[in-house]
DNA sequence: TTAATAAATCGTATAATTACGATACAAAAT
DNA sequence: ATTTTGTATCGTAATTATACGATTTATTAA
């Protein structure tokens, strides 16, 4: 029954996907993306303030949500405003709902 | 500006967002899911079959599902058969609607 | 020029995730 | 009674994530 850690391919659907879902895993980041949707656009500088969290870490959270393509920091000196990647976020947008529009309802055995 | 670990309290909506978002992270489980949905339920046997990982893996998947309540084992011996759990699936969709209505179009900046 | 501010990055510690093989276990088939 | 089958769990290794403080960098304000 010996199965290879086989470098698996996934569709790129299943990958991005994936890759979004990876990234709004954890509270701090939903946090985030809930406070850059209140503002119109906002600082790091603030979510410092807003989150109890080291500068550090909230920088980092940032630069995960940016490298997962949700966010986009504007150089805007002496601040980086952070904002929603609007097309990314559609994106994201529009996979969930063909993941979750897979419908399960009729599924009969539960 | 020291921050300290403080346990943070998230909202029951956000903590629940990123428990189900969390899940969904691994393109592993997105096929499980996938593979779940196109059955009318399925055995983890079959998984082993379709996904080229090992059994305890594919079985620590699972579990994961488990404990984020996205899917459900209803022991039908000798198998355990696999089923997505409906009612946090539904749960788990309008939580991603909710998340992606928190419409940022009308952001100005970018 | 110097100090202050915003943000990133570095180094590091700890914890969680992912994967494996081996083992355990319960029920079914032989 | 023994073997087979499906599944979970254990032990472990490697990687990734989370968090921190300290440092660095760039720019603006004094």
């Amino acid at each position: 029954m010996t199965k290879n850690t086989a470098n698996i391919i996934y569709s790129d659907v299943t990958e991005q996907t994936s890759r979004f879902a990876k990234a709004l895993g954890h509270p701090v980041r939903l946090a985030i993306l809930k406070y850059l949707s209140n503002q119109s656009c906002c600082f790091t500088g603030d979510l410092v303030d807003v989150i109890p969290l080291a500068q550090s870490t909230i920088s980092q959270h940032l630069k995960e949500l940016k490298n997962a393509g949700l966010i986009v920091g504007e150089i805007e000196l002496p601040k980086i405003k952070y904002c929603i990647h609007q097309e990314n976020w559609n994106r994201a947008k529009r996979l969930f709902e063909t993941l979750f529009n897979e419908d399960f309802s009729n599924i009969s055995c539960c």
